[in-house]
DNA sequence: TTGAAAGCGCTAACAA
DNA sequence: TTGTTAGCGCTTTCAA
């Protein structure tokens, strides 16, 4: 790989003066420039990214930590989240913690700082005092995907509202007559999961409701996760007419699950859950859910990092420590009706 | 941060020395180490990767460019490369090319060589001659998933038999009794499903059958892109009785098109995709496929991009430039079912 | 066993 | 407009 010099050497220059052209610093003789030009081109020169950073004090990547890229949601978000960076030049290191915040904590202290100019974190289940030591050991940290925008975090975040999710979720289900509702909430009990549920309580106080709270099921944020538990929400109590999920996964799980059992989705059983995801939208039938403004918290994520992480360069303070994405929205698909007179007809 | 030398001087030795004792080199006095872990400690050193690859002149990072993470089936992947990367301290940057070459390109240039020490190529839309510039500007470049086990693309790369995988696909239905069957193949003509398609037709032959060539379509490797397919076949031709994807998402989009047209999948029409993804177990009814070996695959290719890594270094030749992964395998789930007497009954 | 010194490829004052 | 010089933080001979 041909450096710098080398080009300065061809070109018959200093390598400042290589720089210089190739930073399009200006500064520069137009003829001395077409020369460096031509000695890049002969040689092939690229930068040295790594020289560059070091020289710069500076990385050229952001770090996306995630439990594991393979969750169906993340990837989408990953998508959004490396057209930003590269916006600005960076490239996304995937970090899978694999929900495991020791890992996490290797990942955070090999990565920060050096390799990676910020953080991104996709999930929660980092330590969050490891997140606030890598902070002040300078290296930005921003919380992608806050569920509680009333409740700082203590940490630079972009929230977004997930109780009203839940609320809205809750809502629906109501106005389409809706009484006996099942919910299946994620596995962590005081986990992200909260917000929604809560929300989707509001929904069911609000109208003076109160059965939900019988039939609530925990499950990990997975389709067979949802797919278990429906089934035991269902056996439990088959005149249930909706299901409530705080994730699209579980929520495709429990389609599959009152297929199983005989009920017709959404003839016997409307079935809504939080997020869209692309596979909601590919479901049999499509899944009725609560979309969350991905792709919006992706670059706000992206935007609030850079600015944290040139601000201190410039010394001025951040505008803001959290970001709030516009409001999810229910998007009604094939998964939801209004209850039918005659309720189930099977099973 | 603090310095190699700051903890050096906190240690009253010199940076070498912390060198030595951080990289476990040995000849280090017993006492003078402990002292120097202590201010390691003390000061909550953590080496800068960026100056330690520079110095090495090598980088901590591989780069996975793949069309779009998005696609289902590449975080699967992914989530293997990473944590077969992270064995040899590497870290992953994702490069999602859009499908686009130039994007493709731009990366390569980019990130060869300087940020990452090696390329891995997760899909085939990278102009080869880019792929073959960077591997000889002295980054190495394998391509994970080379289809033609027969036939060497001229690049490192690990193969996967997928016409076998088509074969194995064709014979299942065969042996189900299949006559009248029907194919979706992925969009790009002479593209990487070539093969799949040529396994199905083997088996086609190899019995005798010929009706299959005419119920072929091509469709982008989307449930969305099967649905549409799927659609096409089964109203220009109601008595197909099965249908063949060379890939699990257009099967999984087929099922669909089918319960929209009145088949019932399996009693009426058996679906089968090649690739067996996370999805296809989560399907109703669970899909049919032929399992192609994912982890294996993203384990060779990481090994033998490192030893590509490592060989010039010790001036060896390479031992191989193609590795072949395990046989595809046959994986019956519910979608395929031998063909019933009465054919279809609706539609 | 430890230190001194050069250098990885680049940037950025500052001088000329 | 261009060159000189001094690093960025680390590794690595080679000496001591």
């Amino acid at each position: 790989m041909p450096t710098l010099s080398e080009v300065a050497r061809r070109a018959g220059v200093t390598s400042a003066t290589v720089s210089n052209v190739l930073r399009n610093r200006g500064r520069v003789g137009e003829e001395t420039r077409q020369r460096v030009l031509e000695a890049v081109e002969a040689l092939n020169y690229r930068p040295h990214l790594a020289a560059r950073a070091l020289a710069e004090g500076r990385a050229p990547t952001l770090a996306l930590m995630v439990s594991s890229i393979a969750n169906p949601f993340y990837p989408e978000f990953a998508l959004a989240v490396e057209r930003s960076a590269r916006e600005s030049g960076h490239f996304v290191i995937i970090c899978n913690t694999n929900d495991d915040s020791i890992a996490g904590r290797a990942y955070l202290e090999q990565i920060a700082g050096n390799l990676s100019e910020g953080v991104l974190v996709m999930n929660a289940n980092l330590d969050f005092d490891d997140l606030r030591a890598t902070q002040e050991r300078g290296t930005p940290v921003v919380l992608c995907m806050w569920e509680r925008p009333g409740d700082p975090p203590g940490l630079p975040c972009v929230a977004v509202d997930f109780r009203l999710a839940g609320r809205l979720a809750g809502r629906h289900l109501i106005e389409l007559g809706h009484e006996r509702i099942g919910a299946i909430v994620g596995s962590k009990p005081s986990g992200i999961h909260a917000p929604r549920y809560a929300g989707f309580a509001d929904a069911m106080r609000e109208t003076g409701r109160k059965a939900y709270a019988k039939s609530k099921r925990h499950a990990p944020d997975t389709i067979a996760g949802g797919y278990a538990a429906a089934r035991e929400l269902l056996e439990r109590d088959p005149a249930l007419t909706a299901i409530f999920a705080t994730n699209d996964l579980p929520a495709l799980g429990a389609m599959h699950a009152a297929a199983d059992l005989g009920f017709d989705v959404p003839r016997d059983l409307s079935v809504i859950g939080i997020t869209d995801i692309q596979l909601a939208r590919e479901s049999r039938p499509p899944l009725t859910t609560v979309a969350v403004p991905t792709i919006e918290a992706a670059r706000m994520a992206v935007s609030l990092l850079r600015e944290l992480i040139e601000r201190p360069a410039r010394g001025e303070e951040p505008s803001a420590l959290m970001c709030v994405t516009s409001s999810p929205e229910l998007v009604v698909r094939g998964s939801t009706r209004s209850v039918s007179k005659k309720k189930r007809k099977e099973s």
